[in-house]
DNA sequence: CCTCACACCTGGGTGC
DNA sequence: TGCACCCAGGTGTGAG
């Protein structure tokens, strides 16, 4: 269940290792893990055989290697990326080169690394939600910079649509405000819209509803400004404490670059914990069915306030 | 245009 | 022991 905080960790863990290598051979053992990917555009292993990786950069819980200048050029494609997405239970496992396969391994890229020398990425996905996809790059509707980990005003195809992340130096605090009252619909299912904030999902937007003193269903246009502010100053501050903590998993599903798993689920106060006393008020929390998943609320504390 | 239900996936857990 | 079923949930798509 990787969110902003985990995607973030994974991006991290691949940017020293992986920027400035060159793919030099690429498996794919499960074509479903190229869900995202456009066979029109081309082979995804040819066209990203040879190619050098420029960084890691990510919005939201997309995650994109962009390609050197020279990787592209000759080829007249224009400017682009190996776009990732973990889904539900992906990994990037960084590997020493020709280290077997464990786990279900659905891509291995071998990289090239001039400082580093060899090195594979294992891209792991148990549940195949998750893809890989080579996409082209696409100027920022706004001009600023498409990503965190790159100032390049540069957004894969299928990320233009992806709202910022309220980690983004430059996310529209005001905009979203007035647009999350607009809609007509619970404060949940806007904050899991992904073009409207990104980076959100079922565990941080209970934590921050929580945190907020919120109820998951409370109807959008029925949130005071301040209130809105509010829930999103609670949002910012559980995505960061998150990251702080190197991200959270559960079922080990989640693991980072290296391997390591990022468990710190005790640090959550609603999600998860159904039957739990709150811990702001001592009264257990409930579990409700939300949207064919479940939400962890307290009663008590997050009342609608109409 | 907006909102929402549903399909896509697999493995672990549970009840009979 | 075996089997049917449920659950986890991010995203794209199509219906209304």
């Amino acid at each position: 269940m990787p969110e902003l905080p985990e995607v973030e960790v994974v991006r991290a863990g691949l940017e020293p290792a992986v920027t400035g290598a060159t793919v030099t051979s690429v498996e794919v053992f499960d074509s479903r893990s190229l869900r995202r990917h456009d066979p029109t555009y081309g082979a995804f292993a040819q066209l990203i055989t040879g190619g050098r990786i420029a960084g890691a950069v990510r919005r939201g819980k997309f995650l994109w290697l962009p390609l050197d200048d020279a990787s592209w050029t000759e080829s007249e494609t224009g400017p682009a990326a190996i776009l990732v997405h973990l889904g539900m239970s992906g990994q990037m496992l960084l590997r020493a080169a020709g280290a077997p396969l464990d786990g279900p391994v659905r891509i291995r890229v071998q990289l090239e690394h001039p400082q580093h020398g060899e090195l594979d990425l294992h891209f792991v996905d148990q549940r195949i939600f998750g893809s890989m996809a080579v996409d082209r790059l696409m100027p920022t509707a706004d001009g600023a910079a498409g990503g965190f980990g790159s100032d390049a005003a540069l957004v894969p195809s299928q990320v233009m649509h992806i709202a910022r992340d309220p980690l983004d130096p430059v996310f529209p605090d005001d905009a979203f405000i007035a647009a999350l009252r607009r809609k007509k619909t619970e404060v949940k299912r806007a904050l899991l819209d992904q073009t409207l904030i990104s980076g959100i999902g079922n565990i941080y937007a209970d934590e921050a509803l929580w945190a907020a003193r919120v109820h998951y269903a409370q109807p959008t246009a029925s949130l005071s400004r301040p209130r809105a502010r509010a829930l999103l100053a609670e949002v910012r501050l559980v995505l960061a404490q998150a990251l702080a903590e190197g991200g959270t998993s559960f079922d080990a599903q989640y693991v980072n670059v290296n391997g390591a798993s990022g468990y710190f689920s005790h640090s959550l106060n609603a999600y998860g914990r159904q039957g739990a006393p709150c811990p702001r008020c001592g009264r257990p929390l409930v579990r409700a069915p939300f949207m064919n998943r479940s939400s962890y609320y307290c009663a008590h504390c997050q009342n609608v306030r109409l």
